[in-house]
DNA sequence: CAGTATCCAAAGGGATACTG
DNA sequence: CAGTATCCCTTTGGATACTG
């Protein structure tokens, strides 16, 4: 019984590390999270005024980011009717459990950086 | 005043972008949410078990990522006085900021698995 | 505006073998 | 046990220029 336990505990132990590489390997990377947020936190935005709020991005990186998000169902793509086109992304309803991730990693880098600056 | 609480608020959103960019510079990669949830799940651990439990990585890698941990005051290092050497790794308490985002982050990667085996 | 094309450097990361 | 040493490949991502 003793036993069974243990190999429960362990199973669920793995089944969690699981989901932590899971989670990397959709949302790793220099610049997801920050893309993420930037929809999270605006709603819709288009190519440019996300290349604008990234600080630092490409356009052929941000390119790839998004069409990598779009494939793993984290945001939406609509081309819209206008003279000259213009492209709007949104967050899926999925996409919105990462919310808390960026809430906590948003914590965690600003208290880090009070902590380096305290020194 | 309009123009002002505008700005404000600019500054409030770079801000929240730098913190994401300092948390990922930190904890970016493959390997580095996986190997804190190991010392945050069992407190204290070692080079080998770091290993088996982290599943995948090699010496050289995981070597690295510890070091890197390390200088970023994420984790210390322990030379403990047993023969054969062993040598003891626990989070710092700073690194206990890290909790809520690996949390979020297990939390997130478990759903999306659901949603992705749901289809 | 919203990308794509091309080229390229650097980093990340893996395999394998070896050491104190 | 806890790493280091080598070698090597792939991926990431940046610079720059161009297109519908």
């Amino acid at each position: 019984m003793a036993e069974k336990d243990c190999k429960q505990d362990e199973k669920r132990y793995k089944e969690r590390v699981m989901a932590i590489k899971d989670a990397i390997e959709l949302l790793g990377g220099k610049w997801k999270f920050c893309i993420l947020f930037n929809l999270y936190d605006s709603g819709t935005m288009r190519f440019k005024d996300l290349q604008k709020n990234s600080v630092g991005i490409t356009p052929k990186v941000l390119s790839n980011e998004l069409q990598e998000l779009e494939e793993n169902l984290m945001i939406t793509r609509t081309v819209n009717n206008t003279k000259p086109v213009t492209v709007s992304y949104k967050l899926t309803e999925h996409a919105k459990e990462v919310e808390p991730v960026i809430n906590a990693l948003i914590n965690f880098g600003l208290k880090h950086r009070d902590k380096i600056q305290g020194k």
